[in-house]
DNA sequence: CGTGTAAGTGAAATCGTTTTCATATTTGAA
DNA sequence: TTCAAATATGAAAACGATTTCACTTACACG
């Protein structure tokens, strides 16, 4: 375990031209630039990143918080932010809030501790007035979230409209009792779709029937049980849009085990084009959301914030979302 | 940004006492403890990391490595090991080598840096001698992973139980044509569900025909693939076993669209127990690994390796592995 | 009453870098 | 030729904690 007083020994030079050296500074010559990186290789140098971070007052190093990362939109979000991350030079800490706030409050400290550089927040549990004491250490930089107190970037997609062309499709179709099935109402994620949810409706003239909202479904087996809370209503929606493609999944796979048929009976459009919505029988309409993009740029506000240190203000960067229409919303039986 | 030094100076003491207090070091007195907390309280101080780490030459930070993490098995993974490291006080910095070796040497270099305290691989790229020297710098568990070479702990599963109870269930539902079909020939887990295939083929006095072998099945669009080149065979196979539920999800979707029945005309069991396998109609006999106890017991081996220091040395722990049955293997259409 | 041990505290060294400041040399323009 | 600017290097301070070592006081025991 060689130190930079080591290399500067063996190349008869000092610490500080070492390190020049190793920070790519200019105004060093060549020759005293050769000597130290012979005699960096030759003890297999390293910097040690503890010293670096203590005296630079910089870790290179990010926390990413999510609520958990099996749900496979947080998934996809942690390996595009991961990738975006090593492509700059920096490293990902992950975080698991797990939907609780004394977690998510006790992960803030990395930033007080300068364990990390900055926090990018995919998942909120705290108030924001909580969470603006922290701003006093480093950057926060909100993705896939939004809050309106909140002072900082803000990395979103547009989910209004994600609400808004799914349940248009729908109406497109000839749909006219259309339920709501959304999980997380926590989330302004799930009140922004409900906006472009109703803003359809809306142009269509149909009011919002709130007997034909589900706000409690995360998983498939409740979509499962939504199915048969739907089918017993009178006057039964002829289609169904929701905010999760397992959810979609589940209800699907319920109306078939059932001997309903899909688009046919009810029609059904999910949420996050999910592998899973090809793999059925039917396909699943959905709506794919640009996650990979937004990683990268959140990832690129952070890196910028940390540079400039001016992060006290609110931007908005907002990525369009798109419709992928599949066989559960539109009958192609005959095509086959 | 306050000190230790601040924090020393408020509540007239010296650094080494605040030092103790924080670290419930013995030998301080309860009314100085007070005046401590008290001070670190008003100033809103907490130990500065880098600091810490340098001085006392631990980071509490952990690398995990994964191929990537969407593959759902890795999210587990992920998940189940960041919360075993919060339990324990450790932070995890997650690595996505994306099948590159050199990706992998080059993450190995946060345990050279020593921005890490030990290494975990749920995935290996390179040989292990170009591993090995790394072993100077800090302790290396494998997980999910073995090497014949590799002197040092290895927490895994029973891929070969697996391999074997999962194609002993097809033999005992009476087929004898059953086709193997896996991803990943690199890894040794897809070598040692060979290992169990065949073993469970050899009870039953029949032999292993390579035609039956397809060994580039990755993705659910691979199972497509697979199955029509398994039906354009003389004499295909009746059943398949298969080291992923993505690519079982592919065969029985794709063969469902053909036409054929599921399980009476092929069988399909998948890998993982993922929740597509739930979902698809047929639902799919998997086989489920105790993700969770391996990585839980992966993070307790590596925090006791950190601790001891003596991590050179071979130690296997293997977990059992369990089948489950679902429609995709027993026809139960009498049953609804 | 002496003395060895435990309890309590602080000064200073230390961890391994980067940064600041000082200084020497070279270059180039007037 | 002169002198300011650019280039090149090193000594020492700084980053903020923990650890070592030395020292004092209190107490128990023979």
């Amino acid at each position: 375990m060689s130190t930079i007083e080591d290399v500067a020994k063996l190349a008869g030079l000092s610490r500080t031209t070492v390190s020049r050296v190793i920070n790519n500074h200019p105004y060093v010559s060549e020759d005293k630039r050769k000597l130290v990186i012979e005699a960096m290789n030759q003890l297999g140098y390293v910097p040690n990143s503890s010293a670096r971070s203590l005296r630079s007052q910089k870790t290179d190093v990010i926390a990413l918080f999510v609520p958990r990362i099996m749900n496979p939109f947080f998934s996809q979000l942690v390996e595009s932010m991961e990738m975006a991350a090593a492509e700059k030079g920096y490293q990902l800490i992950i975080c698991q809030t797990r939907y609780s706030p004394e977690k998510e409050l006790n992960y803030m400290n990395l930033l007080k501790t300068k364990q990390v550089d900055g926090v990018i927040l995919a998942s909120i549990q705290n108030e924001w007035k909580v969470l603006e004491p922290f701003l006093d250490y480093g950057p926060i930089v909100l993705c896939n979230e939004f809050d309106e107190q909140a002072n900082v970037p803000s990395v979103m997609l547009d989910q209004a409209q994600g609400g808004y062309i799914a349940t248009k499709h729908l109406l497109e179709q000839g749909h006219r009792r259309i339920a709501y099935c959304q999980g997380g109402t926590r989330s302004n994620v799930a009140s922004h779709r409900e906006i472009g949810f109703r803003r359809a409706l809306l142009e269509y003239g149909i009011e919002f029937e709130e007997r034909y909202a589900f706000r409690d479904a995360f998983s498939s087996e409740d979509g499962r049980r939504v199915f048969h809370q739907m089918m017993k209503l009178s006057a039964p929606p002829t289609a169904v849009f929701t905010g999760s493609d397992e959810v979609a999944a589940g209800i699907v796979s319920e109306a078939i085990k059932c001997g309903y048929s899909v688009p046919e009976q009810l029609a059904v459009v999910g949420f996050d084009n999910q592998a899973i919505t090809e793999l059925m029988e039917p396909t699943i309409t959905t709506v794919h959301q640009p996650v990979e993009k937004m990683a990268h740029k959140a990832l690129e506000v952070m890196v910028e914030k940390i540079r400039s240190r001016k992060y006290r203000r609110r931007e908005v960067y907002e990525f369009p979302i798109e419709l992928i229409v599949r066989e559960s919303t539109v009958s192609n039986r005959l095509a086959k």
